[in-house]
DNA sequence: GACCCGTGGTC
DNA sequence: TGACCAAGGGT
């Protein structure tokens, strides 16, 4: 395997000239604004978070003013970015972080690690982007980037293993570690990506691993269904609670899922996951 | 580790 | 056209 510090050089000579302008990059973002942009930005395009993130920045730029909202306005505000849950993670972050955190968002891993939506890899990230912390960044783009020029295979394994950790690891410089994170996401993003990856454009092509062996097609991954499933149902009926503005009749709800066994299940879960809230005269609405 | 959780773009 | 994919996390 080439030696992998090799990688470093070329690829932040190629971010210096190839990253995008996104606010949350900007010196002036803050660190609830890199927060809120890492929540958002779990498995969903930058092009798709951008609006949305420039409308809660402008409407709550601080986390006490989310934690002053009810949950609802948080989902509602979500739009369709998908994944609503996080919408209310991020509004319980902004609550945590008021009350015990003096309203300033946490700058220590492991603090962040105990709010909730961050796992280990947005934790990481807004320690590094946000404070200029020394972490290994494992996100998707990365993990690609590596398991292509290092370890030679098309794909990353479907989950985080050690060996990639201690690569990610060996791979963080001493100073200047964010950069050099921020730089192979934005490879991974840009150029090695992950359906046809422009190679042509790749500053590290000469040496990757994959591409020398002559970038051999791995297995076929399976995706996840989506037509029919509950997932598709829970979306339909919190769209609709979404575009009202108060409580709706249940016949609301029930015109928008044919099956109606899967439908009651589906909001019951919903309720469960407190992204709905049911009154007693047998209306619904989003969390207050 | 397996499975669940939304949505829209792409080739 | 439908399968795959996008800066993951929680159970």
């Amino acid at each position: 395997m080439p030696e992998p510090t090799f990688l470093r050089e070329p690829i932040l000579d190629w971010y210096a000239e190839n990253a995008r302008d996104l606010p949350w990059r900007r010196p002036d973002a803050t660190p609830w604004g890199v927060l809120v942009s890492e929540i958002m930005l779990q498995q969903t395009p930058v092009s798709r978070v951008l609006p949305v993130w420039t409308e809660w920045m402008a409407r709550w730029p601080t986390p006490a003013a989310l934690a002053a909202e009810p949950p609802g306005e948080a989902v509602r505000r979500w739009g369709r970015l998908g994944y609503p849950r996080r919408a209310l993670n991020l509004h319980a972050c902004a609550r945590t972080i008021t009350a015990e955190h003096g309203g300033e968002v946490p700058s220590d891993h492991a603090t962040l690690l105990s709010l909730p939506g961050v796992g280990e890899y947005t934790a990481a990230a807004v320690a590094s982007f946000a404070f200029g912390g020394r972490h290994a960044v494992l996100d998707t783009n990365v993990r690609r980037v590596l398991a292509r020029a290092v370890r030679g295979e098309q794909y990353p394994p479907r989950s985080t293993t050690a060996a990639e950790r201690a690569l990610a690891e060996a791979l963080l410089p001493e100073v200047g570690a964010p950069t050099w994170s921020v730089a192979v996401m934005e490879l991974g993003a840009l150029v090695c990506t992950a359906r046809a990856p422009r190679c042509a454009a790749c500053p590290v092509a000469h040496l990757c691993r994959w591409r020398l062996s002559g970038s051999p097609e791995g297995p076929p991954r399976k995706g996840q269904a989506y037509a029919g499933t509950d997932r598709q149902c829970r979306g339909r009926l919190l769209a609709v609670l979404r575009q009202a503005h108060g409580p709706v009749p249940k016949q609301a709800l029930d015109v928008v899922w044919d099956d109606a066994v899967q439908r009651e299940r589906a909001l019951d879960a919903l309720v469960a996951d407190g992204l709905a809230e049911p009154l007693p005269d047998g209306t619904y609405r989003l969390p207050v």
